[in-house]
DNA sequence: AAGTCAATAAATATCGATATTTTTAAATTT
DNA sequence: AAATTTAAAAATATCGATATTTATTGACTT
């Protein structure tokens, strides 16, 4: 009765599908930035019909990962310097807010879930899953913040700053400086519920990581 | 041959259309916070057909005005006192830092907008273009912030906002204080471009304006 | 030769119909 | 009578086709 959960049926919705896929393309630069998006190439590249790819697109509009433009379709958002660096900016008042949030109203279960997150992402270095493992475990600092809102700006804002790394890099590029160990004080601080110095943590880890993008970004 | 430059045809797409007309009620509760959005029943509300109905939803779940429910269609987004308090708070901070940026950016021509902003508000006091208006100036106060995510932000939670005025008011209900002496106050801190006069003064209005509205939506 | 205009081509936006999926209601079983 | 299954109805999601709109090309005028 139950037993078959759907097995080779359909998992999930076209338009989702099409989202997903739509969105991977443009973080991983696969569609550059300031592309125009066809409707109708689009449709064949997914393989799908012209309704799902447009419901995509509009949800990927409130992303900010493509722009509307009223009569004339749709395109990639395109990149620049004064772009990331507003990002960043946001990003960087946003979390310090959120994660004060967080940290002020801890609780076990959730400094246990930040506990496996940290564990994932360091266990998944390396790997093609550190992408997603290193998003969880940024997503699970502020998770306790009780601001969905504030949460899904803060989500919002870190899919946008994926995009400039590719852009920087052609990938995961991880410097020379020492990553593990930034999260690693980020986390330490959070776990014991040091609301400054996870603060000091966390915004330094964001001011060097931007940085060193803004001198790969100098041609933008 | 382009002196009838479409006289009775149409002004703008459908989509758009149905976009503004559908985020208008949801914002004035004409379509109330959590009641379910039949594609069928707006389409035949509007007049006009399912794509642009589906299109309009999708866009007003950006602004989060509209919640998708993956297979189960749309829905307008719940009201609740904590979201009411997230709002607030988020619009706070972000138009905090807006105002202060468009202030050490001051430029004779936002000035000006400035001014006009002002004026036009205070003419159209006690009229149905008072609630456009009021909009217009305070974005137009952060609108030299260059910053064109921030101000959107701000741009949505305003809006979000106006739900919670009409859920306490059932519309432009203004209550005693002085409303108008609080506009002027941060008029003329920005106009003599004072940035920490303006911020309390804008933060004194929200948080009176807060206080005042969670009196009112206790019940929720 | 540069610019304007008209005709063509391409792309978007929209419609109407159909296929899935979910919800509701009824009937059957325990 | 409560619970589960089945059948019917409603609603959503998707497709394919058409109508508008925008972009392009080439001819014509100055």
């Amino acid at each position: 009765m139950s037993l078959m959960d759907d097995t080779s049926g359909r998992e999930t919705s076209a338009t989702r599908a099409a989202y997903l896929s739509l969105r991977e393309m443009i973080l991983t630069g696969a569609l550059p930035a300031g592309k125009k998006l066809k409707i109708e190439e689009l449709r064949t590249l997914l393989d799908t019909g012209a309704s799902p790819v447009r419901e995509a697109l509009s949800l990927l509009t409130s992303d900010m990962l493509v722009e509307r433009i009223d009569q004339r379709g749709f395109r990639a958002a395109p990149a620049s310097l004064a772009n990331f660096d507003e990002i960043l900016k946001l990003r960087t008042v946003l979390e310090d807010m959120a994660l004060r949030q967080s940290i002020n109203l801890a609780t076990p279960d959730w400094e246990e879930r930040l506990v496996l997150s940290h564990h994932h992402m360091k266990r998944s270095a390396d790997t093609d899953t550190f992408e997603d493992a290193h998003k969880n475990f940024h997503m699970t600092l502020i998770s306790n913040a009780n601001s969905p809102m504030l949460e899904r700006y803060c989500s919002q804002l870190y899919d946008l700053n994926i995009r400039y790394r590719y852009l920087a890099a052609g990938g995961a590029n991880y410097q020379k400086r020492d990553i593990t160990a930034e999260h690693d004080d980020i986390f330490d601080a959070a776990v014991r519920r040091d609301e400054n110095a996870a603060s000091v943590a966390l915004l330094s880890h964001y001011r060097l990581t931007g940085e060193y993008l803004s001198t790969q970004l100098t041609y933008l």
